[in-house]
DNA sequence: TGCTAGTCTCGAAACGGTTCGATGAACAGG
DNA sequence: CCTGTTCATCGAACCGTTTCGAGACTAGCA
């Protein structure tokens, strides 16, 4: 015979039922030591492994996890690596639990809806982890009418479990280092209003001048797209009107846009001005001047996401949202004399 | 009742069979029109979804493809972002045959030869696509002995059907470009010639060479692992003692490591030494001076390779490769007078 | 000795679909 | 009118597990 081998062969090759080579082989009580041990061998001489699909059937999970992405990654995380690292730290989570990682990616947010709906129809999930809630939450209603377990991947507006970094903290971070480096009129290059992260980052903004005891400007905080060409436009008009020695910018990409804007105005980086933005990617290492930069550790957030997640699902009440911290690291456009010289790496 | 219809309440409020009803469902012939009508109208009262799992455990298919990437990221794709691109290009394949997506992801190839086992002990998977196959690929014998039918994105050096870029094709292109913007002694900066897509290129190198009647000369050759700082150790000590106008480099990052050598040496780019690499990134967009690049349209390469998978699943015999080609971006560092202006992107 | 509680084992019934073989009706050709 | 197809439908078996209820056996205790 070709077919691999199913429970029944297991039982029949122990002389025991079916349903004894069941519990003998997960483990489960009432099962003497003698007979637990001829099916265990039975399942070892016969190369049994279980059929993953009848057994989710049976107890009616799926061992699946879902990760919704709507809208279009290029447009919401600067970086494409913001994506990876995130699956990354997801994936290690559901290993560790024994569920599997499902991707269903959907360029709109129509797109996503549908998706959500063949995931909860098809019961194809357990649970499913959706990034980049926006206001509208169009498939939240869907979610909640089918009680399907599931945690967002950034703060939403609508009450829901979450995890997202501690962006208040992670913007006070940057700012307190320039701050700790001399600097008292310090520039914030903020994203767009409409997302949940820029507007906690403009909290820790202030909230690092306030401790510090500098006067809040709102003329120092300006705002653009998440793109290098946008960031341009903006520091390009707003830099000469105003007096500043350091710039805080929301992204790694808009940092690089700020920089050249100000190159071209012929504002050396640092030596005029001091930059530290939020995403320790590729570009902030690798460009010259390297970016001190805020890193997001998005791996960890993933992870916690799943984590989160898996306690939903095993019926844990825990509403409160996971907060991951950001963290400095220091690279050579921040001007600090304590600049690492990794330049041998 | 609260439990979702199932095809039995389908069947029982159209006042059919269930076969029946199933045959209705799935468009199946010898069933009559006035039948096939009320079955489904049954159906969408009831609001019924055929349960996945239930389907798969019947008709033996999973509908789901695993990816399996094999050595840390990190240190394989120079950029995360080559894996966000290929997921997605693979995704949407997969989607498009009604395939879902698993991920497999291992930190090492001893940990992806557990995964690969797993995936076909649990049957949870019709197929697997394997990135980066190294010269032992571990795996290919639990592969064959199991059949289960298996695409390697990358070149092996075993026969086994798999999906690349064109390498030779690849820097063919780019070198190419610099002859044509007049240079005549190019540098190249090669990766490790462990991996194929190294080998491969070399061939492309002096492939462009030959065609232009340029002599090759061993001398301007150059290996370095896949890191800045690797890239600029070997340029920092190589430069000096040879003469050329042009580096054409195996990957952004290495091109980055370069540059900053040569700018060390007082070398500018693009005025005294034009600059191509591989891989169209983040990076190469946002670098000052912006890198000219082949872009390795990895969306591209995810998406032949879950075609060609899919083809495998179905019995199609097809054991040539798909080859990507690759695409010349241009930009700054290439000193071309044709460079695009597309700062106020 | 009789009763109860606790172990161990078993067969059967789920889980929710697909598929196969049988059955009957309608219809064609001879 | 008989026979052989084709079409439409049905019931039952099956996919490979888990779980449930029941029965048998063993101790422990009055």
């Amino acid at each position: 015979m070709n077919r691999s081998p199913t429970i029944r062969d297991v039982a029949k090759r122990a002389g025991v039922a079916v349903s004894t080579a069941s519990l003998a082989l997960n483990g489960k009580p009432y099962v003497s030591r003698e007979t637990r041990f001829r099916v265990l061998q039975a399942a070892e001489e016969l190369g049994y492994h279980p059929h993953s699909l009848a057994k989710n059937l049976a107890d009616g999970r799926t061992r699946n996890l879902g990760l919704i992405t709507p809208i279009s990654l290029e447009h919401l995380f600067a970086s494409a690596g913001f994506f990876s690292r995130l699956i990354r730290g997801m994936h290690r989570a559901a290993a560790e639990h024994g569920y599997n990682l499902s991707l269903h990616i959907a360029e709109s947010e129509e797109e996503a809806v549908t998706r959500v709906r063949a995931a909860i129809r098809g019961r194809s999930v357990d649970g499913l982890i959706i990034t980049n809630p926006t206001v509208t939450c169009p498939y939240l209603k869907d979610l909640k009418r089918h009680r399907i377990p599931f945690v967002f991947i950034g703060r939403p507006l609508e009450e829901a479990t979450y995890v997202d970094n501690d962006n208040v903290e992670v913007s006070r971070i940057g700012v307190r280092h320039l701050i700790e480096c001399g600097h008292r009129r310090i520039a914030f290059l903020n994203g767009p209003a409409h997302f949940t992260f820029c507007v906690d980052r403009l909290v820790g903004y202030r909230a690092a001048l306030a401790e510090a005891g500098l006067p809040y400007e709102e003329d120092l905080v300006w705002q653009s797209d998440l793109t290098e060409g946008a960031a341009y436009q903006v520091v390009w008009e707003l830099a000469p009107k105003h007096e500043f020695t350091a710039l805080f910018a929301g992204s790694d990409v808009q940092a690089v846009g700020a920089i050249r804007a100000l190159q071209a105005r012929g504002v050396r980086v640092p030596q005029d001005v001091a930059v530290v933005c939020v995403n320790n990617t590729d570009l902030t290492s690798h460009f010259i001047p390297s970016l001190t930069a805020v890193d997001l550790h998005e791996y960890w957030l993933g992870y916690w996401a799943v984590k989160r997640l898996v306690q939903t699902i095993d019926g844990e009440r825990t509403e409160h949202p996971v907060l991951i911290p950001g963290e400095l690291v220091e690279r050579e456009s921040c001007g600090c004399p304590s600049q690492d010289q990794q330049r041998r790496g």
